[in-house]
DNA sequence: TAAGGCAAACTTTTT
DNA sequence: GTTTGCCTTA
C-alpha cells in the first residue's frame, strides 16, 4: 500500500470553510508561527513556551491547507520520544484521516530509511547493518591491534570520540583538514579510513555515517538530491540548536531549492555542543537563509514568576545569545529555594524528606504525586545517593536514562544471535558470541577462524566450517563450533522469505507477510535455548543473572510489536529506549540532558557545587564555552520546574572513594536574591562547630546558609552586573570576610582530621592534613583542634 | 582455555 | 568505590 493511497488529501476547500481547530488558542506569535508557511522560518522557543503546539499546529495547517500530503512534509526530531510525540499530536488534530507521517522522525531514522533506497551509491547494500557504539569500539580495537598499536597509550575509545567528531563534522577521511593531523598520534586519518573500509567490507554504518553518506549522496548526485528536494515541500526542524554540521549539510541541501524550512530551537537550551552540536547553526540562521521570519516565543505556561526570573538571571551571563525575554501570567508562587548540605548522603536523605512531605501535602500545599516530582543530576553517578536513600525509606522511584535496555549485555548477545538467524554473514555479531556461552573457543581458535575465513574470503561462519573441515580445530570446540553453525543454518532457514521489499512507488516500503515462516516469536525463544544462553544465564550464580533473564523475557515480549525478525532488528538499532509501562506513582531521577523537554511540578537540583557542576571536565575542555553550556545546563534545569524549584549543595562529597571538601556552584552566586528563599538545614549546623561564635546569634549566624559562601556571593553577586569577571567578586568577598584562621593554627576537619593551616583565602583555607595530605577547604566546617572534642558528633 | 585475583583507571552528558 | 582489563594458575 502506498502512502499516495494511505494519505488521500483532505479537501482543502473543506477546511478552509470551516474553522481551522489548531489554529484555536495560539498567541500571537504562535499564530504567526504557524501561519507564516512559506520561506524560511525561525521559531526561536523559550522554554515552555508552547513550542510542540506550534509546530503540530503548522503541520495541520499545511495539511489542511492542501498544500501538502503528509508524504511531502519532512519533520525532523532529535529523539524517538519527540518524534513520537509529535505523531499523536499531529494525530490528535486531524483525527484518523490521516495514517501518519511517513517522513516525521529522528535524523537517524530517515537518513537510514533514505540510505537504504541508495546505499548502492556509497558502495553498501541496502540491507546494510547498523552498528552501535560498542560494535564500533570492538572494530576499532581490533584494527588497532592489527596494526600493533598500544591500546594503553592509544586507547580505541579516543579513536572512537575522534572519528565520531570527524563525521559529525561532515569530513569523509580525504576531507579531515590538515589541522586534524596530529590527531591519535599523527595515524588518525590513516585509521580513519580503515576504518570506513572495514565497515564497507561488513557492509555496515555507524550512526554518523547514517548521516554522512545521505550527505554525500546529496552531494554526488544532483538528481537523487532534486528527487528528494521536491518530495519534501516543507521542512520542519526541532531542537534546530542541536543540530551538528553534517545534520546542518543534509537540511540545507535538501531545503535548498524552494527553502520552505522551518527550524525550532531555543540557543539557551543548546546543550549537547560536546557532541558536536553546534549553536552556531541557529545563531546565523538568518544569515543562512535570507529574508527569514523570525518568531519568538516568550511566553511562558509553565513555571511561576519566581522560577521563571531565577533562570533568566542566571541565563543572562552568557554571551552567545539571540536574547530572549520569558514572561508569564502566572501568579508569583513560591520563591526558588536554597539550601546547603554538609554532605552528599544528608543533602540525599533532605530531598527525601521533602519528597515524602510534598507526597502528603505537609507543607500546606496540596499534596503533589510522586509522578510530579523528580530529582535532575548534572552527573549519572550522583544518582546513586538517591537511590541508596530511597531504597532504605522505601520510597518508589524510578530512574530515567540510565544504562539502556538495548544496551545491555544479554541483550546485545541475543541480538548477535538474532542477526545471524537474519544473516549468517554477519561477522560481527558471529564474533560477539561465538564463545558465549563458553564453547571452547578461546583466542587461538577465533584467530585461526579470522586467518582461514580472509584467506578465503568468506564470511567468519563459513571460514569457521572450513577451518573444522581442515582439522585446524580440534577436539571439544571443534564439536560445539559444528554444533552453533549448523544451529545458525537451522535458524536462518527457518526466519523464512520475509523481508523488506521495494514496491513499485519508491517511496514505501512493505513488509510481505509471513508466509510458511515460523512464528517469530517462537523461534527467537528457540535460538536463545538452543544456543545455550538461557541456560548460561540459569547457571549463572552472579546476583544478576535473574535480572538478566528477566530483561531476556522483555525483549521476547517486545518482538510482539514486530511482524518479523528483520523489522525488529531493523528498528531496534535506532529506538535504543526501554520505557516500562508502570502505572505505580514514582519520582523521577534523571541527568538534567535527559530531562530537556520535560516539565514537572516540582524539582530538585542536587549537586550545585564547582567542579561537579558547573563540570570541571567541561571547563577544562572547552573553556568558556564549555562554562555557558553549563549554565544553558543550569537553565534547563530551573526551567523544567514548574511551581516548586530546590537548588542545593553540599560541603563534603565523596568523588571516587575519596572526601574532597566542596565549593557552592558558580551559579548559586548568579541566583537573584530576590527571587530566592534560603533553608536552613534543620538543626544541622546549630551545635558549636563555628570556631569563634560565643554568643547564641553568633552561633544561629554562624550556623545557617546565610554565612556560607555560597550565600555570601550570592549577595554580593546581586549588587552588580553578573557579567562582571568572577574574580572581582571573589575580591570583594574576601574582604568582607576576615579569617578567622591563621597560617600554622592546628585544626580539625570532620572528614580529614587533623591537620595544619598553611594558607588563607579568604573563606577558603589551605590545609596539610596529617591523614589525606595538602586540601582546600571551607573555613565553615574547620575547628580548631583545641575545640574537637566539643564538636558533637 | 577458563576462572579467579589483583592492579589501574576512572566518572559528564548520548542520537 | 567500582569496574575493567591484565596476569596468573589449574
Amino acid at each position: 500500500m502506498s502512502d499516495f493511497n494511505s494519505d488521500l488529501p483532505l479537501s482543502a476547500r473543506a477546511m478552509a470553510a470551516r474553522p481551522a481547530p489548531y489554529l484555536d488558542g495560539l498567541n500571537p506569535a504562535q499564530r504567526q508561527a504557524v501561519d507564516t508557511l512559506d520561506g524560511p522560518v525561525l521559531m526561536l522557543a523559550g522554554a515552555g513556551t508552547g513550542k510542540t503546539k506550534a509546530l503540530t499546529a503548522r503541520i495541520a495547517h499545511l495539511l489542511n491547507s492542501g498544500r501538502a500530503y503528509p508524504s511531502g512534509i519532512l519533520a525532523v526530531t532529535f529523539t524517538n520520544k519527540a518524534a513520537r510525540e509529535m505523531k499523536l499530536r499531529v494525530g490528535g488534530y486531524l483525527g484518523e484521516a490521516v495514517e501518519g507521517m511517513p517522513w516525521l522522525g529522528t535524523f537517524h531514522s530517515i537518513s537510514a530509511k533514505l540510505l537504504r533506497r541508495h546505499a548502492e551509491l556509497v558502495g553498501l547494500k541496502s540491507n546494510f547493518t547498523i552498528l552501535d557504539s560498542d560494535d564500533q569500539l570492538r572494530l576499532l580495537k581490533q584494527l588497532l591491534v592489527a596494526a600493533n598499536i598500544d591500546d594503553k597509550r592509544w586507547p580505541a575509545r579516543l579513536l572512537a570520540s575522534i572519528i565520531d567528531q570527524w563525521k559529525n563534522r561532515a569530513w569523509r577521511p580525504d576531507q579531515v583538514p590538515s589541522s586534524e593531523a596530529s590527531a591519535f598520534n599523527n595515524r588518525g586519518t590513516e585509521f580513519y579510513a580503515a576504518y570506513q573500509d572495514r565497515l564497507k567490507t561488513l557492509n555496515a554504518c555507524d550512526f554518523g555515517d547514517l548521516l554522512l553518506h545521505c550527505v554525500t549522496i546529496f552531494q554526488a548526485h544532483p538528481d537523487v538530491l532534486q528527487s528528494y528536494q521536491q518530495r519534501f515541500r516543507y521542512i520542519l526542524v526541532d531542537e534546530y540548536q542541536d543540530t551538528n554540521v553534517a545534520q546542518y549539510l543534509w537540511l540545507r541541501l535538501l531545503a535548498e531549492g524552494h527553502k520552505n524550512i522551518c527550524c525550532v530551537g531555543d540557543d539557551d537550551q543548546s546543550i549537547y555542543g560536546w557532541r558536536g552540536a553546534e549553536v552556531g547553526n541557529i545563531l546565523r540562521f538568518e544569515r543562512d537563509f535570507p529574508g527569514a521570519v523570525v518568531v519568538r516565543l516568550e511566553q511562558n505556561y509553565r513555571s511561576t514568576p519566581h522560577i521563571l526570573a531565577a533562570a533568566s538571571q542566571v541565563i543572562a551571563g552568557n554571551e552567545d545569545r539571540l536574547g530572549k525575554t520569558l514572561w508569564t501570567e502566572a501568579r508569583a508562587g513560591e520563591k526558588v529555594r536554597l539550601i546547603g548540605h554538609w554532605d552528599g548522603e544528608e543533602e540525599a536523605r533532605w530531598i527525601g524528606e521533602q519528597v515524602e512531605d510534598l507526597s502528603q501535602g505537609t507543607r500546606g500545599l496540596n499534596p503533589f504525586s510522586l509522578n510530579q516530582m523528580a530529582i535532575l543530576v548534572r552527573a549519572s553517578h550522583q544518582m546513586r545517593a538517591f537511590e541508596d536513600r530511597f531504597l532504605t525509606i522505601g520510597m518508589p522511584y524510578r530512574v530515567i536514562g540510565g544504562p539502556r535496555f538495548y544496551e545491555r549485555m544479554e541483550i546485545r548477545d541475543a541480538m548477535a544471535y538474532f542477526r545471524l538467524a537474519v544473516s549468517p554473514g554477519d561477522d560481527l555479531a558471529f564474533e560477539r558470541i561465538v564463545n558465549t556461552p563458553k564453547r571452547g573457543l578461546g583466542d587461538k581458535a577465533q584467530q585461526t577462524i579470522q586467518r582461514i575465513a580472509r584467506a578465503n574470503a568468506v564470511p567468519l561462519v563459513q571460514g569457521a566450517a572450513l577451518a573444522i573441515e581442515a582439522g585446524e580445530i580440534k577436539g571439544r570446540g571443534a564439536a560445539q563450533l559444528r554444533a552453533l553453525i549448523e544451529n545458525i543454518a537451522r535458524w536462518h532457514s527457518a526466519v523464512g522469505t520475509t523481508g523488506m521489499v521495494e514496491a513499485e512507488d519508491d517511496l514505501v516500503e512493505v513488509i510481505r507477510p509471513e508466509g510458511d515462516a515460523q512464528n517469530h516469536i517462537e523461534l527467537a525463544e528457540q535460538i536463545l535455548e538452543e544456543s545455550g544462553y538461557t541456560e548460561m544465564w540459569l547457571n549463572d550464580k552472579t546476583p544478576e543473572g535473574p535480572g538478566r533473564l528477566e530483561n531476556l523475557k522483555e525483549l521476547i515480549k517486545a518482538l510482539e510489536s514486530f511482524e518479523n525478525l528483520q523489522g525488529f532488528l531493523e528498528h531496534i538499532s535506532l529506538i535504543m529506549e526501554n520505557d516500562s509501562d508502570d502505572t505505580e506513582a514514582k519520582v523521577s531521577i534523571m541527568t538534567l540532558h535527559g530531562s530537556k523537554g520535560l516539565e514537572f511540578p516540582v524539582v530538585f537540583l542536587p549537586g550545585w557545587e564547582d567542579g561537579l557542576f558547573p563540570s570541571q571536565r567541561s571547563m577544562d575542555e572547552s573553556g568558556l564555552k564549555g562554562l555557558e553550556e553549563e549554565r544553558r545546563l543550569a537553565y534547563v534545569g530551573i526551567t523544567r520546574a514548574e511551581q516548586l524549584c530546590t537548588i542545593s549543595f553540599a560541603a563534603n562529597r565523596r568523588v571516587y572513594g575519596q572526601w574532597q571538601s566542596q565549593m557552592p556552584s558558580r551559579f548559586v552566586d548568579e541566583l537573584p536574591a530576590a527571587h530566592v528563599e534560603v533553608l536552613t538545614p534543620p538543626g544541622l549546623y546549630g551545635g558549636g562547630i563555628a570556631p569563634v561564635a560565643s554568643t547564641i546569634e553568633e552561633r544561629a549566624q554562624r550556623a545557617d546558609v546565610y554565612n556560607s559562601p555560597g550565600w555570601r556571593r550570592l549577595q554580593t553577586a546581586t549588587e552588580r552586573p553578573v557579567s562582571q569577571p568572577r574574580e572581582a567578586r571573589n575580591m570583594v568577598i574576601d574582604g568582607t570576610s576576615a579569617p578567622a584562621f591563621e597560617v600554622g593554627a592546628r585544626v580539625f576537619h570532620q572528614k580529614f582530621g587533623y591537620g595544619r593551616v598553611t594558607l588563607v583565602e579568604g573563606d577558603k583555607l589551605f590545609i596539610e592534613f596529617e591523614k589525606s595530605g595538602p586540601r582546600h577547604v571551607v573555613a565553615k566546617f574547620i575547628v580548631p583542634a583545641e575545640q574537637a572534642d566539643d564538636v558533637p558528633f
